[in-house]
DNA sequence: GACTAAGCGGAGGCAAAATCTCCAGATAGG
DNA sequence: CCTATCTGGAGATTTTGCCTCCGCTTAGTC
């Protein structure tokens, strides 16, 4: 791989380059989980025990780097989705479906904040819409189908619940890192079918494309990239 | 009170000076419940119609004037509470506590930032502490000795739930106001005593102290205060 | 109506943070 | 041993927010 000759795109890495990049790679992996995605490309390059230049001239801009970890960090996310779609039981795929998605982000801060819609770009933006949601909508249709979710909880919920218990996450992850479960439980006991009368909520749930709206890139001046 | 001998601590402000003052609380009154605590004492100066050495004069910096608006922000908070324990239905009056604590948070962002947590400096952390954290216990242990809430809830609950609920609401502030309405009743649906089985939570609440320290002003650089 | 203490406006100084550039020297690899 | 490629990190640049300074204006008094 080191040696392939250049298929039509660029020129192969000198060898002290491409373990650069590696170690670039691996810094901002860490320095992102740690930190959420307002870290320094200034800081990845020191992490990485390489220069700022260095870090400048092997990805144009933070986005850059930040695109090249993507689909590793969103991979997890879609095992997770589709996990809880082969459970035979469709409860239990979906509790531990947010279970799982939800202790990923604990791991990694900066996945929380792609799925909390924290300052995404448009691909990750496009990544929640075309790969999550419809996974969402499934985990939740099965369980609906199944009678064991209240008839009237769709797909959307499940985004608006980890926005919820994101924040809950954000503020207690330090000394106490598992409070979230707490609220995730308590949630659950509400969204389950119970056999007596379920209070019919007040608002209705939002439909796909307003979701999307709502938690989609920011307007923020900055295009939310640079 | 124009007029009035200075009480031993200053002179008597001039009436044009008395106006501006006026100008600029009012302006930032506006602006924080608008764009929530960010804005800049040079902003607040512009939308008041007055220079920005004026807001300076009058305000030595930007959390001098978030002090003389807090009483009133906070006031209507502490009331909410205060009617839901005078309500005579226990569950009604923690239904509608949430409510209408959410409904302010909703109007006032700079509100929600301070019960979630958000970029608080030592006063509101105080008021968080030593005001709205018994009342939140006293609400939660009249519902739960009235059986209508789960035995295993506490008042530090609310805390964390508000935090959850205001991240929904920040997201959907926009076009879909009241969208986390919804999320706060299917909570509620888990918070209730039900006749069945509760299920048992998998976490317990965090006491007072934990969850003062968790919340607490972050010891973020810059102090918080400005 | 004129005098003065008090107040006014807003240009701009200062500082912190983040992004990215530049280039003299080091190094891989033929 | 030669050169295309790569390296480091000082610092230029930009952005953003906080606050000060000072020449001019005005309220209020005698």
């Amino acid at each position: 791989m080191t040696e392939s000759a250049p298929a039509g795109s660029q020129r192969a890495l000198r060898r002290d380059a491409a373990r650069n990049r590696e170690r670039l790679l691996a810094a901002a992996r860490q320095l992102f989980a740690d930190h959420g995605f307002d870290v320094t490309l200034d800081e990845v390059a020191h992490r990485a025990g390489v220069g700022v230049g260095t870090a400048y001239r092997r990805f144009a801009n933070k986005g850059e780097l930040l695109d090249a970890l993507f689909s590793e960090q969103t991979a997890e996310m879609a095992a997770a989705a589709d996990t809880a779609l082969t459970d035979p039981d469709p409860w239990h795929g979906l509790v531990t479906y947010l279970e799982m998605s939800l202790a990923l982000q604990l791991r990694d801060k900066g996945l929380a904040q792609i799925v909390s819609g924290d300052r995404v770009g448009v691909e990750q933006h496009d990544w929640n819409r075309q790969v999550m949601a419809p996974k969402n909508r499934a985990i939740v249709a099965r369980a609906r189908d199944a009678g064991v979710l209240r008839d009237d909880v769709t797909g959307t919920d499940l985004t608006f619940v980890q926005v919820g218990l994101n924040a809950i996450l954000a503020r207690s992850r330090g000394a106490h890192p598992d409070l979230y479960r707490r609220y995730l439980h308590l949630l659950l006991d509400g969204l389950r079918a119970e056999p007596g009368t379920p209070t019919p909520l007040p608002v209705a749930a939002l439909t796909s494309d307003e979701t999307h709206a709502v938690m989609g890139p920011p307007i923020t001046p900055g295009t939310a990239r640079g």
